[in-house]
DNA sequence: TACAAAATTCTCAGATATTGATAATTATGT
DNA sequence: ACATAATTATCAATATCTGAGAATTTTGTA
């Protein structure tokens, strides 16, 4: 990081001192206590989290105890797990968990947001992020990308299947506060757990949980990340 | 904070752009995304978390789904609950959750982690606490004080009635790496919840859980927080 | 749409904290 | 017990931060 021993010295007591580092014999030193502080106060303090958590659990109680529910949430240039809520019966641990940053054209999430934002902004985007979209996503030309999540804006809810991890799928529906799409409620499981002819009622269940979420937000008129 | 209006302006961009603090409209701020990113670089780099997170899951398997188990960790004057396993049978939620700092003196996990600290380090907190330990806890002297924790240690664990939280039971025991206290793992659950004569079982199971978690520290030889 | 007031950003000289070389001290391994 | 490495302390030089005030943007109201 360019700097002389003594500040290296110095800066590594000062993050330990205020609780940002943790030094551990024989492992150098792991970050500190203070975020696991902060981030409880972060779960607490966010009124998208408070308003989500509920819908959430009610959407495994409707389709199944054998997925994860994941609230997502844009930010920047990339889309957040947030919150994550798991199902009672045993299933595979999500690798899109709490806390990790997806780029905007990977997984259900993520395309559900896109698919959401004006036009004006989308165009930006793409634009902005030809070359990464020709390599992770399977549209070519701005016409495509945009019939694409038409067709996902349309349906109310986007689906993929195998794009974040391998048999697993993700159904996501996106949360909106002031008419800007700000989140996307999804539930993610293997495939193998999903009844046949039951894909469609999961996906309107996801529809529905996120509506709950933006009918609550609406009313609480303070959510949107500016 | 004494600070000019310039330079609060100024700090509260830089926190935003670094991700801190998020603008919510209506709201003013909330912490910042970093804060939930950096908390799952925390749960994963944590050795001790790894060690802990199936002994727990394995604690409530063997005792009640309708409990939650927790993971304590010893930070200065504190104990903070830095992990916890959810029972999968419905039951209230735990005041003690993580990301919760509890004094040395309440709960069950505290007075574990005190009670298997070294004679010196423990006459030391005696002094330095007198006055608080005399308004939260029953031991007047200490002499009393000193036996309460000794028979605690005797027990290899230790159970407090609704100390934390009304008509909620903790039952803690230690763990140790090299020989020092670093941890508790906790069953919290209602005392409703606990079948009659059972109570025993089941600090047998949470002190097998924590020896569990010492057993795994020990061959992994980098687990001290300094 | 126009206007006034409030909120926010920009600018820059002065105040302040940070930096790193060096010395002093403490830990570690043999 | 010793040599060596690791860590902390000191202090002048220097880069960064601060806040007053000007400039700009946003907001509320008519």
């Amino acid at each position: 990081m360019a700097v002389s021993t003594s500040s290296a010295y110095r800066d590594v007591q000062d993050l330990c001192r205020a609780g940002f580092l943790n030094p551990v014999t024989g492992a150098g030193y792991i970050l500190g206590p203070a975020f696991i502080e902060y981030d409880r106060l972060t779960r607490q303090g966010d009124p998208l989290i408070q308003a989500a958590a509920e819908p959430m659990r009610q959407l495994l109680a409707r389709t199944t105890q054998k997925a994860t529910a994941i609230l997502c949430r844009r930010y920047r240039d990339t889309v957040m797990c947030v919150h994550q809520e798991q199902g009672r019966s045993p299933h595979p641990i999500t690798a899109y968990e709490r806390g990790i940053a997806m780029p905007l054209f990977i997984g259900a999430s993520s395309k559900v947001v896109l698919a959401n934002m004006e036009a004006r902004a989308l165009k930006r985007i793409y634009l902005d992020n030809e070359d990464e979209i020709r390599r992770s996503t399977r549209a070519a030309t701005w016409k495509a990308f945009n019939e694409e999540l038409r067709a996902i804006r349309r349906a109310g809810h986007a689906m993929t299947i195998g794009e974040v991890a391998a048999g697993r799928i993700g159904i996501a529906a996106p949360v909106f506060a002031a008419k800007q799409v700000v989140a996307g409620v999804s539930l993610v499981l293997s495939a193998d757990d999903v009844p046949d002819g039951k894909i469609e009622d999961f996906a309107h269940a996801v529809r529905d949980a996120a509506e709950e979420v933006s009918e609550y937000v609406l009313h609480s008129d303070m959510f949107i990340s500016r």
